[in-house]
This record gives C-alpha cells, sequence and structure tokens, in this order.
RNA sequence: GGGCCGCUAGCUCAAUUGGCAGAGCAGCGGACUUUUAAUCCGCGGGUUGUGGGUUCGAGUCCCACGCGGCCCA
C-alpha cells in the first residue's frame, strides 16, 4: 500500500515523507495545532507596516503552502487560508536550527497544509511574514496540486472542484457569492412576513410543470416515486391552508439533457402571496433580485464575467407575448392566428418544429427563438398562450391569453410569474386535459392530482405564485454558466 | 439525435510528409540567509483515452468504442 509501485513518481515520493513523519515521530496529520490566529487576522492586525519591521506579536498560525522560495539558510513560503487571504511564513537556519531547516526541505511540498509559530514581521522587501521559530506538519498533501500558473481544464474543475477551490479565486467567490444570494433572499421574504416552508422532493404523482420526471421506488411502500419537478402544487397547498405568504427554496430534478442554462437538479425558488397576483408578483421579484445585487455587490449595477456592465436598478422593460412576437414577425399574431400560419413562419426561418404541436406551443417556440434568445436586460414578456399554461388564471380582460408571465435575462428564461388559477372546476378540466396528454404518451405532461383538486375545493384565495431558477439567477448577477453557479453538477463517471 | 474539434509526463501544452515522444512548471540530487511563479548546475519521469486494423515502421492513417467541448436540431 504504501510502496504503491504502480503510482507516479510524484505521489510515491509523497507518501514516503509521510512515512518518515511518521517514523521521526512527527504526526503528518495531528488533531490539534495551537493556533492563535488566522492568516486574516494577521493581515488585519498588521495592515501598513514598513519594510524590516519587528512587531513583538508571537502567533500560531496555519494554511496551504501555495508557493515555496528555498535558499540555502533562509525558506520563504506563501501559505494560504481556505478564504483566500495569504500569508508568507520565514525560516531562518538561526530561528529553526539546523535539522528543522532541513526536515522542512525534506518533507514540506505544494499543497501540505502547515503550522508555523513565531514572531509576525516584515521582510526587507515589505511582506508581512511570520519569523518561523516552530513548524510542524498540519495535513500532508499526498497528490500533487496542479501547476498554479496555467489554467485548469474546465473538465477537471468541474470533476475536482476541490481542486478548482484551492486553485482559482473565481471558483471560491462564486460559491461564497451563492451564499450571499441565498441568504438574501431569505431576509427579503422574512422583511415581507414570508414563511419558508419543504415540501416533499418524493411525490407520487409528478406536476407542478412540464417536464419529465425521474422515478424511483420505495421499498418500504411498495410503490413507485417520482423526483419532483416542481414544488408548486405543495405551495398552493400551504395557501389553501392558511399560510398566506409561503416560499421555499430546494432542488427540482428534470430527466432532461443538461447544456449551458440546464441541469437535471438545479435549485429553486418558488413563493406564493394570496391576495397577489401577476403584477404585484412581479415587483416582489426584481425587488428580490435587485436586493441580491445590493447584498452580494453592494450596486444593482453588475459585472458579468466577459467585463460588461448591466444595470439592475428602477423599473425593468416590459413587452406582451403576441405584441413583440407580431413585431418579429413583420404581421400582426393573435390567440386566434391558426397553427397553419405559424407552423409557416417558423418554416421560412429555418426553425423545425414538430408537426404535432398546436398554436400555443409554437406561439411559445417562435417567440423564444426570434425575442427571448436575444433579451439581455432583464425583460418581462406577459401574457401566454392558455392552452400552455394549465395552471395559470385566464386574463381578467383579454380572451385566449393567461396571467403568466416569463422573467429574460442574457437570452434566458430566469423566473416565471402568475395570477394563480384557483377555481376548482377549471383546474380539473385543465389537468384531465393534461392527463389525456399523458395518456396519449406525452411524457412531460402532467398527472391529475386528486388531492391537490380536493384542496382547491376547500377554496383557495386569489393569489399571485413566481418560480425563480436560484442557479440562473446567479448566471443572471455574474454572467457565468449554469456549471459553474453549481458545486457540483452533474457529471457522467470517470 | 446530427456535425465538427479534442484526449500525449503530476499540471498546461508541443511533436513538420508516417521515421529516436519533447518543453515549461512540478519532482529528485547539489549550491545559495530576503525570496515573490526565486535563481544556478545536474538527473529521473510516458500503456500517447480504450480496443482492433493498415504499414518495414503509427502520437500521426483507417474502423469501433469511451469521455469531454463547441455548433446545429
Amino acid at each position: 500500500m504504501t510502496s504503491g509501485d504502480d503510482l507516479p513518481e510524484q505521489m510515491r515520493v509523497r507518501r514516503q515523507k509521510r512515512e518518515r513523519l511518521l517514523a521521526t515521530g512527527h504526526d503528518p496529520y495531528p488533531v490539534e495545532l495551537p493556533r492563535t490566529h488566522t492568516l486574516r487576522e494577521v493581515r488585519d492586525a498588521h495592515p501598513d507596516l514598513p519594510s524590516d519591521t519587528a512587531t513583538g506579536d508571537i502567533v500560531g498560525v496555519a494554511g496551504r503552502v501555495m508557493f515555496v522560495r528555498n535558499t540555502g539558510k533562509l525558506c520563504f513560503a506563501t501559505l494560504r487560508d481556505g478564504d483566500g487571504t495569504e500569508l508568507q511564513a520565514m525560516l531562518s537556519l538561526d530561528k529553526v536550527g539546523a535539522e528543522r531547516l532541513a526536515d522542512w526541505k525534506a518533507d514540506v511540498d505544494l499543497g501540505d497544509h502547515v503550522f508555523v509559530h513565531g514572531e509576525v514581521i516584515t521582510s526587507r522587501r515589505g511582506e508581512l511574514s511570520v519569523l518561523v521559530d516552530e513548524w510542524r506538519m498540519a495535513s500532508k498533501a499526498l497528490r500533487p496540486l496542479p501547476v498554479a500558473h496555467k489554467e485548469l481544464a474546465e473538465e477537471t474543475r468541474v470533476r475536482q472542484r476541490y481542486v478548482d477551490l484551492i486553485l482559482r479565486k473565481q471558483a471560491r467567490d462564486t460559491v461564497r457569492m451563492r451564499a450571499g444570494v441565498l441568504r438574501s433572499l431569505r431576509d427579503s421574504f422574512h422583511r415581507r412576513g414570508y414563511v419558508e416552508v419543504e415540501t416533499p422532493m418524493l411525490q407520487t404523482l409528478h406536476g407542478g410543470a412540464a417536464a419529465r420526471p425521474f422515478t424511483t421506488h420505495s421499498n418500504a411502500f411498495d410503490i413507485d416515486l417520482y423526483l419532483r419537478i416542481a414544488p408548486e402544487l405543495y405551495l398552493k397547498r400551504c395557501v389553501v391552508g392558511g399560510i398566506d405568504r409561503v416560499f421555499e427554496i430546494n432542488r427540482n430534478f428534470r430527466n432532461e439533457g443538461s447544456d449551458s442554462t440546464h441541469s437535471p437538479e438545479f435549485a429553486m425558488l418558488e413563493f406564493y402571496e394570496a391576495y397577489g397576483n401577476y403584477d404585484s408578483m412581479a415587483v416582489l421579484t426584481r425587488q428580490l433580485v435587485q436586493e441580491a445585487a445590493d447584498t452580494v455587490f453592494g450596486t444593482q449595477v453588475v459585472t458579468w464575467a466577459d467585463g460588461s456592465e448591466y444595470d439592475l436598478s428602477g423599473e425593468w422593460t416590459t413587452l406582451t407575448m403576441y405584441g413583440s412576437l407580431s413585431e418579429a414577425l413583420g404581421e400582426e399574431i393573435t390567440p386566434e392566428t391558426p397553427a397553419e400560419i405559424l407552423r409557416k413562419h417558423a418554416d421560412g426561418r429555418g426553425l423545425e418544429v414538430d408537426p404535432k404541436l398546436g398554436h400555443g406551443k409554437l406561439v411559445e417556440e417562435l417567440w423564444e427563438h426570434l425575442v427571448g434568445a436575444h433579451l439581455v436586460a432583464p425583460t418581462f414578456v406577459r401574457d401566454f398562450p392558455v392552452e400552455t399554461s394549465p395552471l395559470t388564471r385566464q386574463h381578467r380582460s383579454q380572451p385566449g391569453v393567461a396571467e403568466k408571465w416569463d422573467l429574460y435575462v442574457r437570452g434566458f428564461e430566469l423566473a416565471t410569474g402568475y395570477s394563480e388559477l384557483v377555481d376548482p372546476v377549471v383546474e380539473r378540466e385543465r389537468l384531465q386535459a393534461q392527463s389525456l396528454l399523458a395518456a396519449a404518451g406525452d411524457d412531460e405532461a402532467m398527472q391529475l392530482d386528486e388531492d391537490f383538486l380536493r384542496a382547491l375545493e376547500y377554496g383557495m384565495p386569489p393569489s399571485g405564485g413566481v418560480g425563480m431558477g436560484i442557479d440562473r439567477l446567479l448566471m443572471a448577477l455574474t454572467g457565468l454558466g449554469i456549471r459553474e453557479t453549481i458545486l457540483f453538477p452533474l457529471v457522467r463517471p470517470e
């Protein structure tokens, strides 16, 4: 095991160093070290020291060795903390002695965690340092760190995110930014009297969205189960039960492909408000995004990964689906426009569409291709075809459209909002139509959820509801791809 | 699903027309008490993604498969 003849040379060498540490009574993985400060604390305590200064402060600190510069009787190492703070350690012959200096050179590799004890000083070049009088191995790394000055291959960054986090500041920043966005969202909701709930992720029926579900099986109940595609039907049960302002942030699962904006497993925020509607929910949605930007950046002007800046403050552009599609096609499109005409428009623009698609899906396909994909600044597009929005209320004055909007940013759908359909009779008709589609082989269609309909029959107050992709919110705020915003995205096994 | 590109040392990448598999960093040995990707001298490190084929000879050409990326649907 320790010989490891089949291992690459550098891993054999590190294993031998571990053995040598053990043999000389130095634990390569000690349980406890007398650490007195984090690297950040040392830096903060001495912000502006001139060169060649001795502070008299004695500290014990630890960090990962990122660079080493060894001369004959004086060694330098750059230690780094998990938060990215760096501090230099200096080991001189006269402070640590010949034996421990030789040990340092022999046993310490890039990537090891080490503990050093000594006085805080600055070097002749002015670098804040710990002048070491005692050092110990804190955790011996058995694998060499990839070279820090070249970009790691994208696949390795995703498969070995831990390495990505060690090497790349952007990766570390994204994790903390995501945590900041989640905290901001929760704060925003709590300030507005919302209650956070957790609803089932294992469901006996799938509904609440048009998507292909993952299936699994409960041995104890001997029933097949679905991993949820949306929490919607449970959150509405909450509203029926009197949780008038309710939100949930959790994972959804959709058994579909992944690309730069889709992941099979993704974080979803949904929120519902009794006596709200799609107008009030649009305002709240905008505020949530703006408050998140303020929280993590201190400004509503966000800078994307490509360097471009976008001002998210103030009101956002609003379009209607039929109006903006008509403009893009140069021809009036209404809910009465026959499917054949829409199909001709699709053909005329080289857009291949399933010949079975009806009016609603065709409108959405055309719109997405001609309008949505080009919307960069945040834009609400309102009033969708009724037939593709089974859980949405019919528009209060316009026939054929539903009170639904999508929020587009960077050419993708960030959020969707509704005036919720609460009439149990209409809802039953819509879900029955869905279940017929499902029976006819549409595996994205919803199943008939009798318990959900029973809940509605007890009376759900008029409500607004919104779903927003958390990963996509991060994408909108940072300009990154979805695989950069998810710490451990699904990848095929090696 | 279709098309294109990629897979070579621990990492990032070279390798002309099919003709001895290389560099930088990292590693090992040596020198060096103020370095910042330290520097200098020397040395080792390879199942070229996997399997088959063509050839005197394959990293390179052909076939199949695996993994990844980009574009299209």
